[in-house]
DNA sequence: TATGAATGAGCCTTCATTCAT
DNA sequence: TATGAATGAAGGCTCATTCAT
């Protein structure tokens, strides 16, 4: 990789993480392509060489932003010495519980991630990484699901239910305590996915025992 | 209510339509005072005179179309001939299976609602109705839990689960058939639901009987 | 006429005057609506209530610079004694002369018609005058004709032919000197326009002698 | 010339084409660099070696396609078998004529042409070709004026009298219809031309028969 | 000669809101 | 209560040109 082309990937980095803070600080539509550009520092026409517009810039965010959570989640758990030992409805609320924890920590991010998810957006962001070592988690779920004993049935709409579930649940919770607080809600919350999880969940795989 | 009273309602109530249209049209932020005054045959200043600004509109048509779904959805139901001999869990099975069925008729009002709503200003809508006859669905519910033999632990978390895992589910599956189109996703959808009631049913009510 | 109409007028005729101010000293493409609104002292907005964008108010300036300059020249020259007893031939040539003229002492004029004029705005120009006190020059021209004893085949295209030829002419004569002065052009522009007009010259009318 | 030079060539010429397509497809002011840039398949410093900018590149397009239609008129017609019999008056407006069918069948030129041409820059196009097989149609112009038994009062005002007519007729005629179409233009336009080439025209010259 | 990333002034236009009438 | 002319900051975006490589 060439001089030239590390500053690229420099300033590509540099737009996108001004933007964060911009976005997540006064919201999308209030943040304006010169804001972005006097904190990166660089000219506003610079902006334009790297992304679209405002909205390519915001969703290679969120791609980027919800790979990283899962990535994030993956490999502190896999750190576990019990992780490998774990059923997959334990490995899925342990992740899950992992991102809810960072979104907890870093409310701007959920802010910011929840006001512009959509499904199809999000599944994008679990397959196709923005930059080089975003983790793709559609694996990490494949691999969960084989390393399970049990065949599930209809493995996609268990995880959008999940994670319809857990997005809706968390923006009220954690950013308004509505319902309840987190931590109240969490054994619901967590009891209902496992719900979910064990209604997807069909026969023993041949050859395998529990 | 003078003549002049019912004028203002009547302009009010232009006004809430007409922005309405445009909003579901062409979306909030394309949407124009200028276009909504327009469509409405009133000048500029006048809408000032009835709302603070295009949040107020907004919010307040949220509130009203929102309790116009519980409100049509309710009176539907309570027609049907078996309605009251059902169980709680049906009931609101059947309710947001009635609701689910209007968005899925009105796909711009889903978009528009979806995209607008929070739980704060959900629970508010159901509570305080925008106009006289829009109703009170915290009534209806809190009737169908002292209507039901059991106890019920938490309801309002527990409606606050099911609401949020089907407006996240449906949006997407209305709008963009993903992961699966809604015929698909029903069954499993409503599936959850129940195990989300049951999991927050208790036991039989002193005196009752199933 | 209200005091508010009255000031709106005014403005517009404002903004009329300070654009046509700066397309001829810089040209058209060179003008921002900044530059306008600056010189007329009012908001940028305000342009915009107007005119419907830069192009709009360079049609309107050549329609009714275009009108004013036939204006002034009928005007001029109906005042001469001898006027009604010219016949055609010799009341378009002096027009046409008296044109030049005035476009020979404002070069600016005739570089900002010249570039930016065609047949379709002229002719409109002529018939339909931006305010009030605009010429009608098609009504001029219609009493010309009525009043000559000949009758004229096509006068539409006579007129389109002298104005086209003396168009081009003037703007490569008055401006650069090309192919020669505007004096030296003028004895063959005028005998050209003279054959062109005996070419659609026809019969005498009924009844009419010479 | 060296394979180095004719790869030049062959880049400006490129260039030149490519600029050609995009003015006339949507314009001079809404082509920018960056279109000829990359349908020409160079970089946009690249252009800069050949062009001083964008003004210079569009003149020089008008001086080689308006040299272009002079010398495919004036090799067509010199095809014809009675081209050297034909006197003066007559092979001009066999060149004019054959020139606006050219126009007529590629509006886009002619549009191009007539809102970019003026006679200076036209004169300059007649004389000093761009690419080398560009004809000089002075050295035409000035043959017949040669070959005619007549003397010629100011042939170069008359000349340019016929362009300015030609050129604005044509341009209203054929982009708009206006005032008529093209065939019914045609005889009056023509006749005009014969009449101005006849009130140029002298005595025979010394010694020649007509 | 050739490249193309970077520039940044400048463009047109929109629009929520105010206020004199 | 109702009007609608006026505001002017702010917006997103373009593009001719430069210059280090």
């Amino acid at each position: 990789m060439g001089k030239l082309e590390i500053n690229k990937r420099l300033k590509e980095s540099t737009l996108l993480n001004t933007a964060f803070e911009h976005f997540t600080t006064k919201g999308f539509s209030k943040t304006s392509i010169s804001d972005i550009v006097a904190s990166a520092g660089v000219a506003k026409g610079t902006f334009y060489l790297y992304f679209k517009d405002k909205y390519d810039i915001r969703n290679k965010l969120i791609s980027h932003k919800s790979s990283q959570l899962f990535r994030t989640a993956v490999s502190t758990l896999e750190r576990s010495p019990d992780w490998e030992t774990l059923c997959i409805e334990e490995k899925i609320v342990r992740v899950i519980d992992n991102i809810i924890e960072q979104l907890n920590a870093n409310q701007a991010l959920l802010n910011f991630i929840s006001k512009n998810l959509s499904w199809g957006l999000f599944k994008n962001a679990l397959t196709s990484p923005v930059l080089e070592d975003d983790v793709n988690f559609a694996d990490v779920y494949e691999q969960m699901l084989e390393d399970s004993p049990y065949m599930f049935r209809d493995p996609e709409t268990m995880l959008f239910l999940i994670i319809e579930l857990v997005s809706g649940a968390c923006y009220s919770a954690i950013l308004y305590q509505e319902p309840c607080s987190l931590e109240q809600l969490k054994p619901d919350l967590y009891g209902t996915i496992r719900l979910i999880i064990r209604s997807h969940q069909g026969e023993l795989k041949p050859g395998r025992s529990a």
